[in-house]
DNA sequence: GGGATCGTCAACCAAATGGTTGAATGTCTA
DNA sequence: TAGACATTCAACCATTTGGTTGACGATCCC
């Protein structure tokens, strides 16, 4: 549905939420560690996480109190098919792929 | 750097820009055209345009009074490699190209 | 020159977004 | 049971977004 592409792309257009799915690549995480490495507060991030889990793109299970985030890459293949249809991209290109999480990464505080 | 994929995932989360995105895949357009199918004023098609061209996902050319819109679809070639590192996507199926292409087209006014 | 056409600009508006803080809920542990 | 911890909720705020309308600057053509 149209709709899953408008809020993929929509949780994809903000630098937090991407460097949250960056960082859930190397491994689950509970809210308040991926909170952790951000200048911004708790509230703010589980707001963000919201978002991923509504469009998909993560899964959150709760076990005791505390709520684990897991990715959820399947989520981006109709977009990443939509976008795939403008244009013959050369097939995944994992140096080009690494420059680009670097430069995410870069952008989230340490 | 990270601030185009910003600009380039805001650009596609709307789904009135990525219908003119699909159409400008059949051939370039002149403004008017671009907005004819739409509901919507021509100003408000063309703030879209702007976001489209800003985002690097369109270029505008104005010859005479007319302002041709065509297709860059180098621009989404970052936000795919990007993408494409969070899933080992299948290569490119057009069929399931072609089915979301419909979705979003049926989205867009006749 | 004068009128039609193409497109943008400027001002405005409502709704959505991204953040804050403080209180509330649920769960673990001493 | 009491307190500490994990997370969300609710209210609020400033800014951005997506749309409108009307005026405007170019350009084409008679």
């Amino acid at each position: 549905m149209a709709n899953s592409l408008d809020t993929i792309f929509a949780a994809l257009a903000d630098p937090t939420r991407r460097a949250i799915l960056s960082m859930l690549l190397e491994d689950d995480m509970a809210v308040t560690d991926v909170a952790e490495p951000f200048e911004m507060s708790l509230a703010a991030i589980s707001k963000h996480l919201m978002i991923l889990t509504r469009a998909g793109l993560i899964a959150q299970e709760k076990r005791g109190r505390v709520k684990w985030c897991k990715l959820e890459p399947d989520a981006m293949k109709g977009a990443s098919v939509w976008m795939q249809g403008f244009g013959q991209f050369e097939p995944v290109n994992l140096d080009a792929f690494e420059r680009f999480l670097e430069t995410e990464l870069d952008s989230a505080p340490e």
